[in-house]
DNA sequence: GGTTGACCTTCCAGCAGCTGGAAGGTCTAT
DNA sequence: ATAGACCTTCCAGCTGCTGGAAGGTCAACC
């Protein structure tokens, strides 16, 4: 199966599958004209990798799970404590995110907003606000 | 004032203040040796940007804001607005990060961790979960 | 058989926002 | 005179792609 067929049945762009084989993630066989044969295996692979790519696993993690996924005596162990350290750092994320928000919102809300020179952002990010 | 002590009052690496000068965020004068030199307004600007930037502002936006700061003729609906923009944005990288989060979470809870090989971690991302 | 157009290939460069390191100049203290 | 702590520039690399150029191949149509 041709590069374009892969990218249709992952919902990868061809160049990011290209990619994917160049950091050594995936090695699909070559017709003899040179193009890329996909084998049904491979989009499995090709699969598991946009679905782990997009719950936010790194490139790393998601080789460390597709080997952990190709590797019938794997402990699921192993792939929990993967999924457990990247949920600390999803919390650890939206936290600060949440903070973020809230100054943000803050100095927003105390912000008239109209043609009038004196702002309490700009004030905020000079070092002179009330916000800590 | 050399870098090295900007680098302290501002908070913001060495690295991270030369390559501010590079993308033309800030040109700070020159003495006879050629080291940079620093004035109590290049600190303010410095301290400024590193504010911005710890608030989740993207250097470009940090342009602007530096840009509206040192114009004292603004209007502060200017600045509200770039704020606005990034309000909306942090809440849409929280509400995406919280999706995540519950699926992650899903997948963690039914997952029993121990020596066995079958884990719906990875049943999920191959496909063949329930959540989807 | 020729041509068109859609595919495929490789390689090179760039995005953000730094960060590290090499090679060399300068300053200060001893 | 020399050590070491600073400073300079430049080049490369990080993550995870994405775009584009230059060229090869394939299938269809006339």
């Amino acid at each position: 199966m041709n590069i374009g067929l892969a990218s249709e049945k992952s919902g990868l762009p061809s160049k990011t599958i290209r990619y994917y084989e160049d950091i050594g993630l995936l090695r699909p066989a070559r017709t003899d004209n040179g193009y890329r044969d996909y084998s049904t295996a491979d989009i499995h692979r090709l699969r598991f990798l946009q679905r782990s790519r997009s719950l936010g696993f790194s490139v790393d993690e998601c080789r460390q799970l597709l080997s952990l996924y190709q590797d019938k005596d794997r402990e699921s162990a192993d792939v929990k404590s993967i999924a457990e350290a990247k949920l600390v750092e999803i919390d650890r994320k939206i936290a600060e995110l949440v903070g973020l928000r809230g100054l943000l919102h803050h100095l927003v809300e105390h912000c008239h907003g109209d043609e009038r020179p004196d702002c309490p952002i700009i004030d905020e990010l000079a070092g002179e606000g009330m916000v800590q």
